[in-house]
RNA sequence: GCGUGAGUAGCUCAGCUGGAUAGAGCAUCCCUCUCCUAAAGGGAAGGCCGCGGGUUCGAAUCCCGCCUCGCGCACCA
């Protein structure tokens, strides 16, 4: 029995209470399904709900008499050993054995399907990550939305959306020139121009411009730099494209800024707008009305000198997004760009969207400390700490365990020495090596004739197997949630309940019997069980990108 | 100043949208491998959940007001 399935009988008892006239509650006070959860205490159950609590006041009956009639009832579900009602009015549950055990053999009737949902089908999501500006390496910011993100849209695939990555390269505007113009200066052997970019990879590149390409600086001057820019642009995006295959993130799009003003998209978009009446007219400028959406001034799409703005390529880029048909645009953005979120959003409904349909995630920022003091990076200076810096320091599994692991509106701080160590004081060994320990435990089993051919769910009644079991049974509801919350962590943190209860439950039940005792139906069963671990583990690690080793 | 995120154990952080005695890892101190991987497990210690009000049966969680820190606040991109 999961605890959907619990859930769901309870809310069945309600609803006959209620239509039996035992309960008399307004319509809209009663949930569409009852919550249950695993109560801290054991003494409380296995799993414990507070209905009779919310519902009092709706009906103005107090709690206990509501648990008390409710707890008839839930005594007669299929698999409910006993009923309490305890403190305030709680419903204390307890679950046969039986019941509980048959979640191993669900779990591997399931395999990879076990914590995926239809929840979303049909949604079409296109989600915008990383975005780096090709004017240097991924920095240690898009790393971590390089890892959440990719691990968000695994999890909306597990619950059934189609999902688009994509990747929105701004290689237009001024930052580009100076990048280019810092090649140029580098490839000539002079100093970096003022608020230029500076750092290893500029001079790699420009070399690498040079030994393609060895006649270049002999052109024009027009040329010369013109070349720089394509051609290192190019570089420098084949790059950022490799760095994130070798971290296990590949994009289904990469979209360039520049194809929208180059064909044209961007003028035929705002002339529509400002005939539209979307765009207003001020100051020689035309304005859009971000401040219907928490901006605290109205932002300038078309400039008073007849030029785009930044943001005017924004716009076309949303509308381009809607062109394709996407239910749900959702950006990744980093902390500083957080002054973005209303901007993007009047821009949809300039469009005539729902503003609803853009959803902007922001993730707070990443600090790099050595010794404990933290260290101030700046691209243009070149000390940046890049995706390929910390991967080459920790390996892709650990980066992307500790960058996907913390709620993304903490900050969080990466120290590379710690890391660097390969102590356990990243908690992605604690969850893979429990994983392996399932395999091993697998490979023993096999060699002691231990296999899953009896199944006997009334004998996991150990506490520890009743704890792995009701863990385990919570993962479908966790990965819901990560879906619906935007947050990947959390599926990364009941991954390490998992891995810590199954820990507890290797050390007092075993599979393979001791010495020459006889292989019995509870070591078959036991078998089930490890099985069924190793089977939700590789599940959740798999929305993390993190790989499930089989020996460690 | 305005907006926004954070403040929970010595450290790094969870806390399932209001529940029962607030959790985990690391660090510290005890203990457990002649038998499945000790990268593990058991135990001890460690807390005015930033501060002050409010809402109610019940608040780390919701509301209001402060304090501290991070990040933003261009007809730049």
């Amino acid at each position: 029995m999961t605890p959907e399935e619990l859930s769901i009988a309870i809310t069945s008892c309600l609803n006959d209470a209620i239509s039996a006239g035992e309960i008399t509650v307004p319509a809209d006070a009663v949930p569409a399904r009852v919550r249950v959860e695993r109560p801290k205490n054991r003494a409380h159950g296995d799993w414990a709900t507070n209905i009779a609590m919310q519902l009092a006041k709706p009906a103005g009956v107090p709690p206990r008499t509501i648990a008390e009639t409710l707890s008839t009832k839930l005594k007669g579900i299929d698999g409910v050993a006993s009923v309490e009602v305890a403190g305030p009015g709680f419903l204390n549950i307890t679950v046969d054995a039986a019941a509980a055990g048959t979640l191993a053999k669900t779990i591997l009737e399931q395999a990879e399907v076990f914590g995926t949902s239809s929840a979303l089908s049909g949604q079409q999501i296109n989600l915008e990550f990383v975005s780096a500006n090709p004017t240097g390496p991924i920095h240690l910011g898009g790393t971590r939305w390089a890892a959440v993100g990719d691990s968000l849209a695994r999890i909306f695939s597990a619950q059934g959306a189609e999902v688009t990555r994509e990747y929105y390269f701004n290689d237009h505007g001024a930052q580009i020139d100076r990048f280019a113009s810092s090649l140029l200066a580098r490839a000539k052997g002079e100093p970096a121009p003022d608020g230029g970019y500076a750092g290893q990879y500029i001079s790699d590149i420009a070399d690498r411009v040079l030994a393609a390409e060895p006649g270049v600086l002999d052109r024009e001057p027009d040329a010369v730099q013109e070349h720089f820019r394509a051609a290192g642009v190019k570089l420098m995006f084949d790059d950022i494209k490799q760095s994130l295959h070798d971290f296990g993130v590949d994009f289904d799009v990469y979209f360039h800024e520049d194809s929208l003003h180059n064909d044209g998209a961007v003028s035929v978009l705002l002339d529509k707008l400002k005939t539209s009446g979307s765009l207003y007219f001020a100051d020689g400028a035309w304005w859009l009305k971000s401040t219907d959406f928490g901006d605290d001034k109205d932002r300038v799409v078309i400039k008073s000198d007849g030029s785009a703005a930044y943001i005017a390529g924004d716009i076309a880029y949303y509308a381009d997004k809607r062109s394709r048909g996407f239910d749900l645009a959702v950006y990744m953005l980093g902390a500083d760009h957080h002054g973005y979120i209303a901007r993007l959003k009047a821009a949809a409904a300039a469009l005539g969207d729902d503003p609803d349909t853009v959803e902007v995630l922001i993730g707070q920022m990443v600090n790099l400390v050595k010794d404990g003091v933290p260290v101030r990076m700046s691209k243009r200076a070149g000390t940046v700490v890049t995706l390929e810096d910390l991967v080459g320091a920790v390996g892709v599994d650990a980066a992307r365990y500790a960058l996907t692991r913390f709620s993304v509106n903490s900050n969080i701080d990466i120290d590379l020495d710690l890391l660097t160590r390969h102590t356990n004081e990243n908690p992605v060994f604690y969850v893979q090596y429990a994983h392996a320990r399932t395999t091993a435990v697998g490979r023993n089993a096999a060699d002691a004739g231990v296999d899953r051919s009896a199944f006997d769910a009334g004998a996991l009644d150990h506490p520890t197997e009743s704890e792995l079991l009701a863990h385990l049974g919570a993962y479908p509801s966790v990965v819901a949630h990560a879906a619906s919350f935007r947050e990947p962590h959390r599926v990364a943190r009941h991954l390490e309940v998992i891995a810590g209860s199954y820990h507890r439950w290797y050390d007092s039940c075993r599979v393979v019997p001791m010495g020459d005792q006889p292989v019995t139906d509870v070591n078959r069963t036991r078998l089930w069980l490890n099985d069924a671990t190793r089977q939700v583990l590789a599940n959740g690690l798999g929305l993390l990108g993190v790989s499930a080793p089989h020996r460690m």
